[in-house]
DNA sequence: TTCAAACCTTCCAGTAACTGGAGATTTGGC
DNA sequence: GCCAAATCTCCAGTTACTGGAAGGTTTGAA
């Protein structure tokens, strides 16, 4: 398929998917001419990269995220150990994530819609959660 | 505190802070010799962008999460409204996190530290989950 | 008091990851 | 063949930092 169509189907931009290309982390067929051409497997890579992206991971991380998913079948000692890392750092993503999730979802719950002084509690969460 | 001391305890350079108030994100006093001053209510509001811009938040996001934070108790009809619609967006991204985590954890799993052809349990994945 | 180390200041240049636009080529419908 | 839409390449601009120069301030030891 050509760029547009893989750029729906990604959720990615054509300008992105182009740099992405620039930078090595796809790189689709080209016709004759001069057209890009992507398969479906190249789609699901587009689309994992953009996940990845959108939550926080680096395109140098993206490499390594596509490196493991890509190599699963080689030397995966080394692959499984980088996948591990990878777990440990989106596992805390997560839990952050949810702490910010606590501290909005208490402000919803507690400022009615009506004038009120403050709300300890976020102030509370705030101090808390994810020092480290 | 001085700005090295805000730094540490919020987790963020020096650099990055001084950038954040040069684009009206956290607004810290001046001492007489022209030093930046950081009160702990500072610091809660660098914690909490830095934990929300590590998570993929843009700065743009961060500043209405921040004004959310901060503006809890006026207008809070108007606040509420755009602190719902922040909390869809958490949800989801917890959401694609626990998808990647699985993404990586079958990769784990499956792989075993040897030489294997390779897992359509990754295909099936990468196929699946987070189209919007 | 003087000096160095460690802090702070501003400013300017560079990087990462896009993003928009110009200008040329290709495709597909009429 | 003509024209709009999609694609191409290339280059410039934006966002969000990040590093470094050049210099002022503070602290603590000699």
């Amino acid at each position: 398929m050509n760029i547009g169509t893989a750029a729906e189907k990604s959720g990615l931009p054509a300008k992105t998917i182009r740099y992405y290309e620039d930078i090595g982390l796809v790189r689709p067929d080209r016709a004759g001419n001069g057209y890009r051409h992507y398969s479906t497997g190249d789609v699901h890579r587009l689309r994992f990269v953009q996940r990845a992206r959108s939550l926080g991971f680096s395109v140098g991380e993206c490499r390594q995220l596509l490196s493991l998913y890509d190599d699963r079948a080689r030397e995966s000692m080394e692959v499984k150990t980088i996948a591990k890392a990878k777990l440990a750092e989106i596992d805390c993503k997560i839990a952050e994530l949810a702490g910010l999730r606590d501290v909005l979802a208490h402000l919803v719950a507690n400022c009615h819609g009506d004038h009120r002084p403050d709300c300890p509690i976020i102030d509370e969460l705030s101090g808390e959660a994810a020092t480290g």
